[in-house]
DNA sequence: TTGGCCATGGTAAACGTTTACCAGAAGGAC
DNA sequence: GTCCTTCTGGTAAACGTTTACCATGGCCAA
């Protein structure tokens, strides 16, 4: 059905239906409900294609994530929607699942789509692809240390703030040896939380020697914490590179009896909805996603609306705090070192399920 | 950037580009080439919305889910996404929250961004805006009992074999007082669920009046094991409507030092990826979330190729069942009566972070 | 009455593709 | 050499909008 269509019922013509769809002034009153009268009657929605095409202007954002499945991002890609909504445009969604061609042919599908903009979450990007992007004046935001590219929006997150704050308070908690599960190598995110921890633990004469790398899953936080325990002189506290990784620590922790917090002290980071309801509730380090999403959205809206890319609007700082819940304690005076003594079941009782 | 600019400097017409673009094997190899060679060269991307314009196909497809914070959807929404790429397609996502007013211009989105097929993951729609869609003729796929409207594609699930092994196992660890915490009341799916349960519950001559409704999220879990705890005569097990309503529980249990699985068994339903990370391990009920997602996605990519929907393809059935891991055990001959310790913090302790 | 100005609506071009249809070249048969 | 066939590539219309530009008609002033 066509906006003809609806020219010929009203007996209008085209360019009088498109001027009271969208609700031009100079249009006869009459003739606007005559229009709209039409419209209604026949069910009749604009093809925001054809618009697009001769507008110039597509109203869709591309949102890149890493990893949908991780808890993280959901929170952010609903904030996102909801600002998308009720500015009337839409998200076109990829999940690049760490996977450079996933990367590449997520870029290429959003500039086939003529998105309006482009908010990166994902962090491993070429730097080639990024240019990709630039070099089609394709607004651009970035979370977190992005490759230094002039012109690209950028936010900032302050890791320093809140994993200094986790440090200080494991180690007014007694604790010396405290471990790190870093993230996946290549994530600069990853990098800059670890080089946050490593900065902390010297600030006040710690030795940040005890870091294991993990992949930001809970798989990975429950090898970790294995590996952990294999040392001599295992850690009396951990803090993980984000929450997921956490969730795994505790879940290993429970296989290996090992009490949280009384025999281990756990933080993590990102303070997901989830950390909330693990057992014990994880103290954490906080990163808003909502204020992620939002100046991520607004920072595209702005250069989208205004054409300006103001360079002061360029650089946005999100700050992270600690926030306390009961998966920190008092680290014990002195450790028991004789290994604990596993309860994890027979491996037969994971069942699968029939299918 | 144009297909006449690169025919330009191909020195061909448009539509040599065009075909050479698509691969139509009646093209000249020689200029073939000649055209990729300038594609590459200026980096051109095919205009997707132009091409939708005359090929009258977006190849978007619409996901509207419910709630996209809620980890049964994005394990969908990765799979939809996996599946999406493979063929060429983009996902238009829309997250309804449970809000009639987002239902509603998650539809109008779908039909002005003229998507090739919806599938509507969100249970409580309103069935004109199902018709809407159907009068449109766009291919529909449901998931669950959606409204039994003729021609619409239905995944039906099989709630009742899950259930029911769920119902078994219990009673056979001599459990009697079962109790259930259902799903908010307008969402049909929820309706099946608490309908199988109770219908399991029959078929072993227990009573199903153990019912709590929750919200199918973590604190209406939290809640529900409230409630239930007020009965003189409190269950000795609780099978819930999902699995993030068992993490609740779970999560309450710990607040009241009620032990798992010693003095409750638990069980969740879906199998989230998470269910095997919870402490303890949740045994939950199974339903393959990719599975689900693959159906879908080839329904409706079938109805859109084929053009043809035939009648037989119109209902799949997807099966449920139990995968057993450590939440559940034997009930207690007697239960203590005695009310649990809590061992909930002071409130004080959960510090908002800074901000 | 006539000329000019405003207000309003219509005509048609443009957005960037695809493809039906046609034109021209090449080659073969006579 | 002429005609027919086949193969390949070009021309132009179409997809469904928006909007610059123009036409019309009404009103007022002289």
């Amino acid at each position: 059905m066509d906006i003809r269509e609806i020219a010929r019922r009203a007996k209008v013509s085209t360019a009088t239906v498109s001027r009271a769809i969208n609700r031009v002034p100079t249009v006869d009153p009459q003739l606007a409900k005559r229009v709209w009268k039409v419209v209604d009657e026949l069910g009749y929605y604009p093809n925001t294609q054809a618009r697009a095409l001769v507008l110039g202007r597509s109203r869709i954002f591309g949102l890149i994530v890493s990893e949908i499945t991780n808890p993280f991002f959901p929170e952010i890609v609903q904030t996102f929607e909801d600002l998308a909504v009720k500015n009337n445009y839409e998200i076109l969604l990829t999940s690049t699942v760490h996977d450079p061609k996933r990367m590449e042919s997520s870029v290429r599908r959003m500039i086939e789509r003529r998105v309006d903009g482009v908010a990166i979450l994902t962090f491993g990007m070429e730097e080639s692809l990024i240019e990709h992007l630039r070099d089609r004046k394709v607004p651009l935001v970035f979370v977190d240390v992005g490759p230094n590219i002039p012109g690209i929006a950028n936010i900032r997150i302050n890791y320093l703030n809140g994993i200094r704050q986790a440090v200080q308070h494991l180690a007014a908690l007694r604790h010396t040896r405290i471990a790190f599960i870093a993230g996946p190598q290549r994530l600069k995110s990853a990098g800059a939380r670890r080089d946050a921890f490593e900065a902390s633990m010297k600030e006040i004469g710690l030795s940040p020697d005890l870091i294991v790398v993990g992949d930001h899953r809970m798989e990975g936080g429950m090898n970790a914490l294995l590996e952990l325990n294999k040392l001599s002189d295992s850690p009396t506290a951990v803090l993980c590179s984000n929450d997921m990784t956490a969730i795994g620590v505790l879940r290993e922790a429970y296989d290996q009896n090992i009490k949280i917090p009384e025999d281990l002290s756990v933080v993590g980071f990102d303070n997901i909805h989830l950390a909330e309801f693990t057992i014990p509730p994880l103290t954490t380090v906080q990163m808003s996603q909502h204020d992620l999403a939002k100046i991520a959205f607004n920072a595209l809206l702005q250069e989208v609306e205004d054409g300006s890319s103001s360079p002061e609007r360029h650089n946005y700082e999100l700050v992270t705090g600690l926030v306390l819940r009961r998966s920190t304690a008092l680290a014990r005076s002195r450790r028991s070192a004789a290994t604990p003594t596993p309860n994890r079941v027979a491996k037969s009782r994971k069942t699968p399920a029939p299918q």
